[in-house]
DNA sequence: CAAGAACGATTACATCCGTAATCTCTCAGG
DNA sequence: CCTGAGAGATTACGGATGTAATCGTTCTTG
């Protein structure tokens, strides 16, 4: 499921909460992003038509919910990135940014960590 | 600085090899992508126009050679890809390889050693 | 009941992107 | 010298994207 910048940010609330009135979308990202609410309005419209979330009629309204997961997106994103600049193996890109020096300490432990609780 | 797609195809080339005439960035893409050689063109035409690369002129044609570095793109592709997926830290990326078995016996293995060379 | 407010739906429009075709100029060969 | 081939430059065009404005319809409230 392809989905644009701007309607990731969408996607991003909803995933936080919901099910959602566009009312309620458009306020949660109003501090963000400053669009209005015919833009967010239109994002909705196109996450919808892709499927992306579902909208169900509550009253006057809709609330919308995620089909899409993020956990299934975020997969996607990171092994087509992964794909695309490192063969498709993780271990180089976190030699890329080890060498950058863009491991926090915080990184390397929560590493540490990961690796000592893999396969014991 | 933004590249697009297609565009980092062409990169590619160049970061492997350079400087080199349209003719071969053509001949070089020929086999994996099937584009036109007009298609191509364009492409060295917009990255021209961004600044991506260098055009020297020698005798009738041009010889591009890249002039951002591969290294600052990916770096820059990575970062951007880490900040709206992960809070911006490698960590929890790897973590979520890991959840998804993504993470290969050799990553495992390189992701140790590094570690392991990282501050004594 | 009439008019405005609240919603979703439709339409808009500039820019970027993928993918080329065509135009123009210059050098080489007949 | 003239003409054609080859190289870059210009133009094209549909779909995606960012960012809205406007339309149409249905409650709500005076």
């Amino acid at each position: 499921m392809k989905i644009s910048e701007a309607e990731s940010l969408v996607m991003e609330v909803l995933w936080r909460q919901h099910p959602l009135a566009a009312e309620e979308v458009v306020a949660a990202l109003a501090e963000a992003q400053q669009w209005q609410e015919a833009t967010v309005k239109t994002l909705l419209n196109r996450l919808l038509k892709k499927g992306a979330i579902d909208a169900e009629k509550e009253g006057r309204r809709y609330l919308y919910t995620p089909v899409l997961r993020r956990e299934d997106w975020v997969l996607e994103e990171s092994q087509g990135l992964l794909e695309r600049l490192f063969n498709g193996r993780v271990a180089p890109l976190v030699a890329h940014f080890s060498q950058h020096r863009k491991l926090s300490r915080k990184d390397v432990a929560e590493l540490r960590k990961l690796l000592e609780e893999l396969d014991p």
